[in-house]
DNA sequence: AATAAAATAGCACGACCGTTCTTTTTTGAT
DNA sequence: ATCAAAAAAGAACGGTCGTGCTATTTTATT
């Protein structure tokens, strides 16, 4: 009531609403992170709040009530996969120049986010095969985070066909495919056969995609 | 008691236990049927047993004795997938010539068991991202299973290189991953994304391996 | 220090889970 | 037709699930 001018006054209940929900939201965060950290172990549907509630040291009530049901904390952990994502594969690889570079950087940020950690799998690959049969809001998040990436990845496909780092006649919605598949088949092989070469045997697909492309040498 | 002779006596009481044993088998494989078509749907880990009772029209309990636990129901699924994928994908490839028909008809009817069929997805794809981080019985099934699979592909690319109908400096398990691939981001964007064209990116992408890895002509 | 709001806990609910028992029904050979 | 064995049903168990409701505690502002 101090304050003279009502301008300054509502910034200062600007201010107070953000602090005033300061605690609930980091705890929240806290929540989705270790939410993150179950799901990739035992997938979006084994995801659990009693489980979650007993991680994070809380009642089940406590933890619920930042979400309000269970679909709303799943749809909460893949936002902040996809913001992971972007953070450690996209942007990253967007500090390089156009074309082969930032490709090439787009698919080992990729490679070493699906597999190089051992405990943690890829949210997008597993709720793939959890959700494909599952329509619903989750699904829908879902479907939504992949496509952006997959977008982004076709995209830079095409910027290195424009740059005539590949071939003029490169079909772009194909090239992203089989890299799709060596991405997959690496999780695959690495995360349930426990393989361990097929780090190298997806770099060595994708050296034989970029021949087949036409890919000029990256020195030029 | 009228019986002469006890050879015959012998003979007898096995066919009796044969169909004293029949009625049980008959129901246990119709329900087996039913939960492969569930598995497939909400994966195996959804699998439950009061849902399979209400679809087989059976009490819980008398679904459960036929099996003992829920984890021998999924290894009892997992052995009858990999029973139709012998007949369905391994088995007719067979019929065909050593080298490049037969590694082409593996892939061919690989790929229509994955994705062809709109409602049932591959329990070896899903299933794998389901058990990745669940070691037992069942996760041991599903990895013997897929890895006789995919050391049977193995050998088809090794025939083709020995028919003379691959480069000589073809490397096998290279080129098994990358077929793998293709198979995975055929099940991927065919089932969870919804792509009614991946099937024939997957088949271009079969054609390009096949070129990377100097196939010759088929007619020869 | 007081106060209103926000965050958390506690408790209970109905539903479904896998599993174990006991009882009934069905089967198939004599 | 008899009868033992096999198959199926029925009921109940302890457990976990998501969720709603009502206290209680904590937070941040005055």
């Amino acid at each position: 009531m101090s304050h003279s001018i009502p301008v300054q006054k509502d910034a200062d209940k600007l201010m107070s609403r953000q602090r005033l929900l300061h605690k609930g939201q980091q705890t929240k965060a806290a929540i989705v992170e270790a939410a993150l950290g179950l799901a990739t172990q035992i997938g979006l549907e084994g995801l659990s709040i009693g489980a979650l509630a007993e991680v994070m040291a809380m009642s089940k009530s406590g933890v619920f009530a930042h979400f309000g049901s269970r679909e709303e904390l799943q749809i909460s952990v893949i936002r902040e996969y996809h913001h992971r994502f972007e953070q450690e594969v996209f942007f990253p690889a967007m500090q390089l120049p156009r074309g082969l570079p930032r490709l090439q950087a787009l698919f080992i940020n990729w490679m070493a986010r699906t597999s190089a950690e051992i405990d943690s799998g890829c949210l997008y690959i597993s709720g793939a095969a959890e959700f494909d049969d599952r329509p619903g809001p989750v699904r829908d998040a879902l479907a939504s985070s992949v496509k952006t990436w997959l977008t982004a990845l076709h995209r830079s496909v095409l910027q290195a066909r424009d740059e005539k780092h590949l071939s003029a006649d490169t079909d772009a919605t194909q090239m992203s495919f089989e890299i799709h598949g060596l991405i997959l088949a690496l999780h695959y092989e690495a995360r349930f056969l426990k393989s361990s070469k097929s780090l190298n045997r997806a770099k060595q697909g994708f050296e034989h995609i970029l021949q087949r492309y036409g890919a000029n040498s990256l020195k030029d």
